[in-house]
DNA sequence: TATTCTATAATTAGTGG
DNA sequence: ACCACTAATTATAGAAT
């Protein structure tokens, strides 16, 4: 799909597979969550980099859930629903010419400044489990603040 | 792809759903397999047809294997969670007795203090889709992170 | 229900920023 | 390492089997 055709073996120049790697990941990710919401099935999706980094997909429950799914599926399936893909954004930089008001923008530059430090690589199980909860919490928040602001303080 | 456009929604039709699920369900293993292969990456897939049969790829070992080892992390680590059974838990026991390690918890802290404040109620459109897009971003690395660390850190 | 045909939609390899 | 572009490959919707 693409200028050239594909070859099924491993892509030898480095640059050339990160890319393919990126675009393909995407592809994939994208593709199991069509399926999944098409079809209305449950679908989970790892992929492992070659680094250790993982990227997940996972339509309803967790990918936890899924697995003890997974254990027990010669008997018999349960049903669930909800949402836990999302979309691959990581875009950074505009620091200064924002427009970011000092003072209500302190959670915004917590988060940036917690985006740069690596500290997540160093966190525990537990820990990342609380944390994921919070982060959850705040993105909960915030996302009802957007929604609340587009409907209730129009201009 | 096809004679028609395709919608973002379950397909209603009982027939056509199924059809569409065959197809797009050997895609969808088709490409993971590219991918592990075309860029050395492991990859993990499973499928839940509706009526309880599994479809699963796995690149390396089999995904039973990777399920074994999550499992015996589960089980260790987050055993918890399993009587609970429910996507909302919101515990908040961080005091300090919780077994976080300082330095490697910096993460979690800002959260927690960034949770506390009530900036976020101050923030504009702008500011707040920043906000979302990085937290949604915090949030996929974390949950990256704890997977990664439940398959890959074995003791 | 799965597979084949094939016109068309979707993905992506290569390229440049 | 990510974004946009575009040509070309690939996947698949619809129909028929």
């Amino acid at each position: 799909m693409g200028r050239g055709k594909v070859q099924l073996k491993r892509i030898d120049d480095k640059i050339r597979r990160q890319v393919t790697f990126s675009k393909r990941r995407t592809g994939l990710i994208k593709k199991a969550r069509e399926l999944s919401v098409l079809c209305g099935v449950d679908v989970g999706l790892v992929i492992f980099s070659p680094k250790g980094r993982l990227y997940e997909f996972c339509s309803g429950e967790s990918f936890g859930k899924l697995v003890e799914r997974y254990q027990i599926h010669n008997d018999e399936e349960i049903g669930a629903s909800k949402d836990a893909g999302g979309t691959d954004k990581m875009q950074k930089n505009n620091s200064e010419g924002s427009g970011l008001r000092t003072g209500a923008n302190q959670s915004l530059k917590m988060i940036q400044s917690d985006m740069e430090a690596q500290d997540i690589e160093n966190l525990d199980i537990p820990e990342l489990t609380q944390l994921e909860e919070e982060l959850d919490a705040v993105l909960r928040r915030t996302r009802s603040r957007k929604v609340a602001t587009l409907f209730l303080l129009r201009p």
